[in-house]
DNA sequence: CGGTATCCAGCTTGATACTG
DNA sequence: CAGTATCAAGCTGGATACCG
């Protein structure tokens, strides 16, 4: 997120020149608001398998609509996550896979995952913890 | 996101028991769901720098309002990631920070801040071409 | 100071229908 | 098969007012 690394850090101890934050300083916004989403991470996944066709896509994804899916692979296309390719045969086919950009992100996903998968005993305790304390 | 350490998959090549994956099935959405939305990543930004009082945040924190803040600090709180303390002299004054389990996602955070911000020209890239290409 | 309550506009979502 | 179009419902987010 707006972790940034020491030595180009631009917030740090109020050395940012506004000496405020805005939502467009952060550059991590720029992966989070178009990956992060409710269905990038399951699409992605599912085509880390290897490509699949649109509608391959979909059955293996319960839950999403349609629609879902084609927003969700077209904004993932225009990132250069995933790219598509039109295979002229009748009835139409088209077959979408991950891109060597999108390979790479599997590094710092599973550094996430990982993070999940270790505290995730940790959040439960404080959400529970949290819960009865804003009940009782 | 949904990517798994190798070992724990139960995703992968297609051996999940119900060969679907459902958005409950994602651990990832336990965490991004949560962090990754418009404001927290801010917020955790400036609360690194050390614990701050309510007002003091908002102010560091351009175009936020009140209503967006207390609910984003609330979220943070209940899943363990800032604490909450109360210093009763009046009129009355609340100090957040981050807690030890909200500091161990800096490295996770910090592995996706530096892939944007090393894959970023190529993402700028990609946008370019798939709006040319889909305008002309 | 640090909130909560209320109201309302706008964006997102899902269901449905239609098309090359 | 792989979409686009349309419309209603719901949730989110901002503005405003008030409270301990």
């Amino acid at each position: 997120m707006s972790v940034q690394p020491e030595n180009a850090n631009t917030y740090g101890k109020g050395i940012c020149p506004k000496d405020v934050l805005t939502l467009a300083d952060c550059p991590s916004r720029l992966l989070l608001d178009q990956i992060a989403d409710k269905w990038s991470v399951l699409v992605l996944a599912v085509l880390k398998e290897g490509p699949l066709r649109f509608n391959m896509i979909k059955r293996r994804l319960e839950g999403i609509t349609q629609k879902a899916l084609t927003q969700t692979l077209r904004r993932l296309e225009r990132n250069g996550i995933v790219s598509r390719h039109v295979i002229p045969v009748s009835p139409i086919a088209v077959e979408y896979q991950v891109t060597a950009l999108g390979k790479s992100l599997d590094q710092p996903f599973r550094a996430l995952y990982e993070w999940t998968f270790l505290h995730l005993p940790e959040v439960e305790r404080a959400r529970q913890a949290f819960d009865e304390r804003h009940s009782g």
